[in-house]
RNA sequence: GGUCCUGUGGCCGAGCGGCUAGGCUCAGCUCUGCAAAAGCUGCUACUCCGGUUCGAAUCCGGACGGGACCUCCA
């Protein structure tokens, strides 16, 4: 790899220079949605985050191998023996068959993917579709002597494995600290340690999603399915594992004591943690009242939003702040963002109109260094942009002729943009809704009467088509070479 | 209560030992029939109190404020 890039290692708390296990091959596991319910804004920070990993990944040269998991099964309603299963939980309330509810949701996970432009990952697996590779792995577990069979239930013994590994490595818990703060009264616990979490669970006969094991009819629990399907699609140890700060501990924290216990290998080289998108400084969550959906937050129709974003304007503002920091969500934020987006987009449009000079007053190279050395820098997408931005004044200086670019100069230019803008960052044009062939020729006829009746001075009347386009959210600008029009909906 | 993160100009948000990030807003100017757009100029900040240093927003200690995790959560 020519580039050389530095990646903030949660497990080490330092920046650290990437290097992949296989020269030119990455391997990356994100966790994925639980598909019980929509998906909310802040959910999709962080699979836009791990898609701009993953582009810029793509773009230095690497090969990479990305898995992003569907949890459908599993995920117990609390850390009580009479938790429910959410997704059966839902169907009963919905009258749904649990894979019907789990399909509805996938299939609304993928359109939200969709609108915001993230890629779909190179293997997508569920969970319910690896339930025998998952009864293997707690089978090793327990064969290696980390876990213990109670009551039809699998339960990890985390005592044991401290003992000889380090359990709250990535989340800087103490197992003593933890132990006193997680101690459970329940005397009628199946766990012998209130730290021991649940690998398998036998079902209650009321429970609809279950299945066959050396252990009695269940479904497995809350963390195993990562472990097995990284391990299985990836190996023993991959690059990069990815997910939000809030799954750190326990899920990530059990995800590692599960695979050590299985295979004796730490699994992972990289991990990184995105961070929360608040709203008034609190964690946007299901439980707060606080998220929205993407439909509410494209249509305005929330109470929290005074009007709608597009996709685009959203995916530039999580752009504009680092992943790794919270991310305060407003409106004026928002519509900052949607400013800065617009200045940026009419630049590149700008770009294709600028006349070469013989000599240039610009050179892209150095800008490009800047763009490479951003991202370099643990996916500094704030400063990327800022870098694009100084593109930007280029761009429109040279378009008003106080500055000169080659030929050479502002194919350069484009090519930063198609490479850090579109490529990297993710971003693609949205169209107007007016860009058919006869709205086209309806407005070069529209404003061709406009400048004849500027000619005549006749400034009633341009001024009166110009208020009415304004009306229909048209919007004419002059400039030195005549008229132009953008559809502002 | 425990663990950890954080506090930057009107707002958002980088930087993390010396070199005005950037965006948005606001004011002035240029351009323009008027707008809009664009360019230029201005507004030059780092919660507070100590300490280290030739030099600190940046390191250390303390105070105060905000947040995350400790329970399902991206």
């Amino acid at each position: 790899m020519e580039q050389t890039l530095y990646i903030y290692n949660s497990i080490t708390r330092e920046k650290e220079k990437f290097s992949s296990i296989i020269p030119g091959h990455v391997g990356m596991y994100v966790c994925g949605p639980t598909v019980y319910s929509d998906v909310h804004l802040g959910n999709v920070r962080t699979f836009l985050t791990f898609d701009m990993v993953r582009r810029y990944l793509e773009f230095i040269g690497y090969k990479v191998r990305y898995v992003r998991n569907i949890t459908d099964v599993g995920h117990l309603t609390g850390d009580s023996d009479d938790g429910e299963d959410k997704i059966a939980k839902k169907a009963k309330l919905e009258n749904l068959e649990p894979m019907e509810v789990v399909q509805k949701y996938t299939n609304g996970f993928h359109d939200v993917m969709t609108i915001f432009n993230i890629g779909r990952p190179s293997i997508e697996p569920t969970a319910t579709g690896h339930i025998i590779e998952q009864i293997e792995m707690i089978q090793d577990i327990i064969s290696n002597g980390f876990a213990y069979v109670s009551n039809g239930s699998v339960y990890f013994d985390v005592r044991k494995f401290s003992e000889k590994f380090n359990y709250g490595k990535l989340s800087g818990r103490v197992i003593d600290d933890l132990l006193s703060n997680t101690r459970d009264l329940d005397g009628q616990d199946e766990k012998r340690d209130g730290l021991d979490f649940a690998l398998w669970k036998k079902a209650e006969p009321q429970h609809l999603m279950r299945w066959n094991s050396p252990w009695g009819e269940g479904f497995p629990g809350w963390h195993i399915e990562c472990s097995v399907m990284s391990t299985k699609y990836l190996g023993k140890e991959f690059d990069i594992h990815g997910g939000g700060m809030d799954l750190k501990f326990p899920h990530h924290e059990c995800e590692i004591a599960q695979n050590v216990g299985a295979t004796g290998h730490e699994p992972v080289r990289y991990w990184m943690h995105g961070n929360m998108l608040t709203v008034n400084g609190r964690k946007m969550a299901k439980s707060e009242g606080n998220g929205f959906t993407p439909e509410e937050l494209i249509t305005g129709n929330h109470k929290l939003l005074e009007r709608g974003y597009t996709p685009m304007t959203v995916r530039f503002f999580f752009l504009m702040g680092h992943y790794a920091s919270t991310l305060d969500f407003s409106n004026e934020a928002l519509q900052a963002a949607e400013r800065g987006y617009k200045r940026m987009t009419a630049a590149i449009q700008t770009l294709k109109q600028v006349t070469p000079s013989e000599k240039s007053d610009f050179d892209a190279s150095k800008l490009r260094e800047a763009c490479y050395a951003a991202m370099n820098d643990d996916f500094n997408t704030p400063v990327l942009i800022s870098e694009l931005f100084e593109a930007v004044r280029v761009i429109n200086s040279a378009k008003e002729g106080s500055i000169k670019l080659s030929a050479e100069q502002i194919e350069a230019l484009t090519q930063i943009f198609q490479d850090f803008f579109y490529a990297v960052m993710g971003m693609k044009d949205e169209e107007g809704s007016g860009t058919s062939e006869l709205t086209e020729s309806l407005m070069q006829m529209i404003i061709g009467m406009r400048a004849d009746a500027k000619a005549n001075k006749d400034y009633a009347t341009s001024d009166k088509l110009r208020d009415a386009l304004a009306k229909i959210h048209v919007q004419i600008k002059d400039t030195k070479e005549g008229a132009t029009w953008s559809y502002e909906g």
